[in-house]
DNA sequence: TAGTTATAGGTCAAAGAAAGTCAAAGTCAA
DNA sequence: TTGACTTTGACTTTCTTTGACCTATAACTA
């Protein structure tokens, strides 16, 4: 398994209650054995405000990386998602967001893989910008049909 | 005997028991000592949705294929539909599809939905030919999901 | 208080690790 | 001997990992 997957699914962990966690990334770099910069890539692809979270962050002593979630109600939630796709969007992308909607329950698992398979790279086979378009059209709407 | 099959009847009985499967290109291609695109070959042409299967993929670091075996005894029409559906269809033909499925009480309301938005000219913004055949991948793939 | 130093975190591009594509060449049965 | 199916490999794309260098801020010192 990937490095940057057991980082964030450990950050996921750490939410368990609370709204918005702090973390030092040397330490966490240290605890995963990687390079600090590795914290940011996992951070800058897993906890993009159009995954529904916000990210501060503090430099020099006693810095830290502040995650928050966003946390509204499920409607809403799903709302602000489609609100904050762009015009493109990857699968990886889709898959993560999918990923999390399945985990607050905010659809079921035979929704999360139609939304998965209507989505996917192996079925639009497109050149990529028109791809990630396209996809970016389909996901939006069948998250509207959701709500 | 030809190695695809000999891959093909390799990658079928990792199945045992599991509904899907994970496999790393470069391994099982070293395994059989061919090179790793024959696997995508053996893909391609034994594990299609025609024939129940359903397939993603991710590069990169620690990627891997994952194949998905479709459940087939609990719809014959629907998977005799797929079948049957050709490389391209239209909205309109879509459309009628899935009132038929819906008044046979084959799938929900929520799932017609779905299906319809994934499916619709409005979506797929593409030229007529290339919409057709995405939409035919689209709705094959996510009907394979439903049964 | 101003200036300096140590301590964070940020950026970006290169290297690495998979998988995907496509077309040419080979095989084989009808 | 032709046409369908297989095999091969060069080239492409995508995602992850790594590291060198940059910037901001707290803490300390003169």
């Amino acid at each position: 398994m990937r490095v940057s997957d057991l980082i964030e699914e450990f950050i996921k962990e750490m939410f368990d209650e609370n709204q918005y966690i702090e973390i030092q990334r040397n330490d966490l770099a240290q605890h995963f054995n990687c390079v600090p910069s590795q914290i940011n890539y996992v951070i800058s692809t897993r906890f993009k405000p159009s995954q529904g979270y916000y990210v501060e962050s503090k430099r020099g002593g006693g810095g830290c990386i502040k995650i928050q979630k966003i946390n509204l109600e499920k409607s809403e939630y799903l709302m602000h998602i489609i609100n904050n796709i762009q015009n493109e969007i990857t699968q990886n992308e889709v898959d993560i967001l999918i990923s999390d909607f399945l985990s607050y329950d905010l659809i079921s698992p035979k929704e999360a893989k139609l939304l998965k398979v209507a989505t996917s790279d192996n079925v639009l086979t497109l050149g990529t910008d028109i791809k990630d378009r396209i996809r970016a059209k389909i996901f939006k709407n069948m998250l509207l049909n959701l709500t």
